[in-house]
DNA sequence: TCCCTTATTGCATAAATATGCAAAACAACA
DNA sequence: TGTTGTTTTGCATATTTATGCAATAAGGGA
């Protein structure tokens, strides 16, 4: 149908130049003469001549591709990628073609070797971890990783003691606070959905903040409002119905997640309870949907765009042999109708 | 910090073999004894050997690996992603992966020549679109893409004389189907909700199914019930106010996709309309945000994990230099609350 | 024992680029 | 004109793997 691909051979022969040249002069190099390189440039376009990827890759030893691996929470096969990430995904594909790098992406669980199927196979220059599944688990991974010399940023808890360079979200400020707004909407009993053991470190530290603002209002912290529940739409659900058959009362529900809180309301909704007249919710996310489900759900906002940005620029620090430092982003308070401050029309 | 990457020659030289044998090994050549196969496997596993991904694809000419292109429509640039090809996204992550083949995404814009910066630059042996903008500069793309040989698949329309393989979703029938059962619930001046120029030939195949379902039931089509958007909340919404001044008689709102039923619902809604009661709402795609919205979002499901499967089947048959056919999938009716059939719960 | 198959292995090379080093071209200056 | 310095170019090679072809080994029949 069409000729073959051009290589550089064929723009050195066509310019009367040298292989050398084509090559120096296609990535615009001081060293060849401007005169000379306009004209390999110009060659090269009107032969549609692309520079061979991996020729170049293996060549030069460095791939401009970043690998970005999902890793979904205790793996459930085939069930919904958490609409979270896919924000994150969505700016991590900005901020890596802004900087001229290819974006790989995988799915798979956690148990694969990774690194070694995308470093040591020299497919990316570095990693992107999203999520985490089981923390212990992680680390272990982490610090595995970390000892084969790997290239790779988390993006998920930024724990004292961690291997590596991770970026998350200040959980415990952000948590403290949305706490803090419920409790000046005078809810007093506020229950508490996720996992807070040692698995679930982002969570357990939301719970943190959310403990220290009822401790400073005064208020005692009672275990039995705090149900466990991973991050998806049915643990939400199951463990608002676990709640109701407690028989404590409650006023608020500040679900770990965006995905708990809205199963919570489903489960609410059917026991017949108004949100927020009789309990506000409150999530921890924002997802796109968020502002869909009714009433609109009241919840902390990461910045995913910066956080994708970040993701990238550290990372590539990293490639370049510097150390970044690990860092927590701030999140915002966003108020929508599920926490009773804003008037819910019908 | 850790020696250097072994290459296929440090195991040649551990197993007592050549080169060629280890390349052959690795790859379970029946070429290579079923000892000395086992033999170097071994010593490879034992090295944490990884193939280079480069040279082997530079070599063989294959790269195992497919790039999928997500065309914003009509770029938008920071906008969010369309929730509905994000579905497909994972499904199509995990298609790829289960034939151990790599996935590239990309969420640039159209105007790019992306078979060159892909297939020509030997990073991908094919390539997926999905989501395509403008119909016409779409159709001008495909026809480049085929006239150099290109190996791509798209999602969306599958037009008469339309240029490539292309899989898709049976607009016509399924339209037809669910303003079928708008009808059948009593509904009479339906509005329909999306751009039906040839721009948009999605949304006009289902506007043609709608069309088809009101003229079968006996009602005259009202040209001035159709109001021009397209996929996003905002545009929903301001349709839905454009729809509200025109001043005419409605009872239900059949959206062209989800995001714009969602963006009517909150148009109406403001309004003081109730839903169902005073207008019914139907989607198009089931996007996740689609069941929890209020009501819950009655909708026209596509079955994003089979088209997954199929856009990366057929695609790989296209590299292989088969000839797959274009083919349309059925859709299905979800029937929630927002179209009236079910009652809606308080 | 010799010859012919069949099963295994190794040799040599090609895939396309990037880059260290040497060479050439050129100007400038004495 | 010779020398020195700078700019520009080309030579030669390295990157790692896959594979056509030749070679060797092994086995079997006469």
């Amino acid at each position: 149908m069409k000729d073959d691909k051009p290589t550089s051979f064929d723009i050195a022969f066509r310019a009367g130049v040298s292989q050398s040249t084509v090559s120096r002069a296609l990535r615009n190099s001081p060293l060849v003469n401007l005169e000379t390189r306009l004209k390999v440039q110009q060659i090269a376009r009107e032969l549609n001549y692309k520079v061979d990827k991996n020729a170049s890759s293996l060549r030069s030893q460095q791939t401009k591709t970043i690998a970005l691996l999902l890793c979904e929470d205790h793996g459930t096969g085939n069930s919904l990628i958490n609409p979270f990430f896919l924000s994150m995904l969505g700016s991590i594909t900005r901020a890596t073609a802004s900087r001229g790098f290819d974006l790989l992406i995988s799915f798979q669980q956690f148990s694969e070797d990774w690194h070694a199927d995308y470093e040591d196979a020299n497919r990316a220059d570095g990693i992107i971890f999203l999520g985490y599944g089981d923390y212990e688990t992680f680390v272990k991974k982490l610090t595995y990783l970390t000892e084969v010399g790997a290239h790779f940023i988390t993006w998920g808890p930024v724990l004292e003691g961690q291997p590596g360079v991770s970026i998350g979200c200040d959980n415990f400020n952000s948590a403290y606070s949305a706490a803090q707004h419920l409790l000046s909407l005078g809810r007093k009993n506020i229950a508490f959905l996720g996992d807070v053991s040692e698995h679930s470190p982002e969570f357990s530290d939301r719970y943190r903040g959310f403990c220290k603002a009822l401790q400073e209002a005064g208020i005692e912290v009672n275990p039995k409002l705090q149900v466990a529940a991973e991050t998806s739409e049915e643990e939400g659900y199951k463990a608002t119905l676990s709640l109701l058959q407690r028989r404590l009362p409650f006023d608020a529900i500040f679900g770990a997640s965006d995905l708990i809180a809205i199963g919570a309301m489903k489960a609410l909704e059917e026991a017949g309870m108004h949100i927020p007249k009789d309990v506000a919710v409150m999530g921890f996310d924002d997802i796109p949907m968020a502002s869909y489900t009714y009433p609109p759900l009241s919840t902390v906002q990461q910045d995913t765009l910066l956080a994708g940005e970040l993701l990238v620029e550290n990372l590539l620090l990293l490639v370049d042999g510097e150390r970044p430092e690990s860092m927590l982003l701030p999140a915002k308070l966003i108020v929508r109708g599920s926490c009773g401050a804003n008037p819910v029309k019908k």
